[in-house]
Formats: structure tokens, C-alpha cells, sequence
DNA sequence: GACGATACGGAACGCACGCCCCGGTTGGCA
DNA sequence: TGCCAACCGGGGCGTGCGTTCCGTATCGTC
């Protein structure tokens, strides 16, 4: 590869990094394109598609993070509520988390899988309450990451989903 | 007004109904047209815009819901749990809810008057945690909402908002 | 039954956006 | 330094959608 198309794509790459993050998948891509200092035919000749670019802007950073998830914990609940934390505080800095589990069926797949494991111990010890499935709680979150930018509290909303998990309502 | 004329727009709004509950605003203003049995251009004699159209459809009728939030009640906790929960009924079948607080200010303005009143007579009562404001409540409410039809169950979803609510988290 | 106003349908416009193409330029090897 | 392959920029195409325009059909009155 010559040393100008490196340097382009890593400009393409820092571009939409600072873009999928700011505003989600939603940006135009002729603004990666600017913000690049590079033609839009640029960015096309370095990733066939719209999609590559924002996957391989974001799959292995949220993938890293569901991997995290499988670290063996000794208190479920903790470990749960932990990797929660971590995801809202993620989503809270960056749009594109939320666009990520979307779009990307294998992140999908994978947190579905990371979410049900943490979910399923944290019940079997009595700290979650056991109606909710791992599907439920991959699409809260998911609702919950694209509200965060909505003029809430973000860390009161992520408490009242957890202290929602541990019980049931009183009477 | 000519009765062909007066026919039309019900066709027109009756087609509305369905294709915005159904798919939320979202929805090519071309299908609703079709829908009806009539031209785009039929659609915009009667409507100036795709969202007065909207409006019309759903304005009075979400309206109605947030005023009835106002009728006086003696458990302050019940209402407001009563009043989210008929949001969430409402919702789960009708998809331009969520759709109609985004798009239309007077809305979004009421329901947070209404949420705002309902959520400080339940905090002063005690029932509700102190540190969620109205807008906290109203942004998650939009979320859940929006979240409703992903293939989680709602009713879960709606029970663990509401006994997050309630208390702070254990330690 | 004829005529004018009213309303209709759908083709067409403008815009935004993802994506492609081509004439010109630049980098690196001989 | 010269040459060719690789690469660049940006104009342009196709599509989807909201909106508008206009020739035609229909309604309701005289």
C-alpha cells in the first residue's frame, strides 16, 4: 500500500471515529468525507460501504467490551450490574454504541450471549428478579443508550433500571 | 366543503390512523395515499404538510390521555403508576405514540406537566425516589416506549421501570 | 342538461444521501 | 529523473421521499 492511502485511511478512520461517536451511524458520509480532508470516492476506495466503515470503526471496541463480560466474578450481581454500568457510561460518551448492536447482527448475537450468562447467575443467587429474560434486557439497555442523550440524568436512569432488576414492585 | 371532498379526507384519515399506529410516523405519506385510495396530491388538499397529518391523527387523542392525568386521586403512587401504565398500554398497540411526544412541542410539554405533577405528589408522599426529575421520567418513558415493540416483553418491562422508581438499589 | 367552480390523480421537482466513475495527480521504483 | 501504476477529488447517478403543479374529471347549481 503507498504511504499516502495509509495516511488517508487513517485520517478516514480518525474522522469516523470522532463522527459515529458524536452523532451515531446517521452522519452523512460526505461529512466523514470533509472532516477527512478526502473526496467521498476516497473513503469508498479504503471500505466497499457505509456499513464496513462504521463496523470496523466500531466492532472490535464493542466487541472487546462484551468479551469483558465473561471474566469469571464472584459476585454475580456485582458482575452484572458492573458490565451494565460500563455499557451506559460507554453509550453516555459515545452514540454509536447503541447504532452498533443494531446494525452488527454478530454484536448483537454476542451481547444477547454476554448479557444472558451475567442474567442467569445473578437470578440462580436471588439478586434479579426472574421474569426478565436476556432478550428484555438487551432491548432496555438498548432503549435506555439512545435516551441517554435525550437531556436526562444518565446516571439516574441506569439506577432506576438496576433497582428495577433486583425486585419485584410492592404492593 | 363538497361531499366527495368530505369523503376523501376520511378516507385519508382513517388510512393514517392505521399505517402511522402500525408503523409510526415513519411511514411513506405515498402508502398512506395509496391506502386511501387516492393521489398524493388528494392527501395535501386536506393537509398541508405530512405532519399536520399527524397531528390531526394523533394530537386530540394523546391529548386526551395526558389530561386525564389530571383528574384528582387519592393515592398518589397509584396514579402515577396507573397513568405510566396506561401510557404503556397505549403504546404496545399503537406504535405513533412514542412518535407524536417527539414531533409535536405542545405534546411533549403537556406530558411533562402531567408526569411533572403525578411525579411530585408521589415523591412528596414518599413512594417514589427523590433524585428523578420530570424530564428523567419523561425521556424514559419515550425510550421504553420506543423500546416496546423489539420483541421484549413490555409488561417487563414496564415492572421494572416502575419498581425502580420505588426504591433506591440495595447495596 | 350545461356550466363554472372545486377537487382529483399522478407525473414531476427538489433535496438528501449512498455509491460509482473518470480525468488528473502523485508516489516510488528503475 | 522519468515513467507507470496506484490513488485522489469531486462531479454525477440512482433512489426514496416530501411536496407541488396542472390537465382532467366530478360535483352541484341554474
Amino acid at each position: 500500500m503507498r504511504a499516502d492511502a495509509a495516511r488517508n485511511r487513517e485520517k478516514v478512520l480518525e474522522a469516523a471515529r470522532e463522527l459515529f461517536a458524536e452523532h451515531g451511524y446517521e452522519v452523512p458520509l460526505d461529512e466523514i468525507a470533509t472532516r477527512a480532508g478526502v473526496g467521498p470516492g476516497t473513503v469508498y476506495r479504503h471500505f466497499p460501504t457505509k456499513q464496513a466503515l462504521f463496523q470496523a470503526v466500531t466492532e472490535t471496541r464493542v466487541a472487546a467490551m462484551i468479551a469483558s463480560a465473561a471474566e469469571p466474578a464472584e459476585d454475580p450481581e456485582q458482575a452484572l450490574f458492573a458490565f451494565l454500568r460500563r455499557m451506559a457510561d460507554e453509550a453516555a460518551v459515545k452514540r454509536d454504541l447503541s447504532d452498533a448492536i443494531t446494525i452488527s447482527p454478530d454484536l448483537r448475537k454476542g451481547l444477547h450471549a454476554a448479557l444472558g450468562g451475567l442474567l442467569q447467575r445473578a437470578q440462580e443467587a436471588g439478586a434479579v428478579r426472574t421474569d426478565v429474560t436476556a432478550t428484555d434486557l438487551v432491548v432496555l439497555m438498548k432503549g435506555m443508550l439512545q435516551s441517554m442523550h435525550e437531556g436526562a440524568n444518565p446516571a439516574v436512569l441506569l439506577e432506576i433500571v438496576l433497582s428495577g432488576l433486583q425486585s419485584s414492585r410492592k404492593p
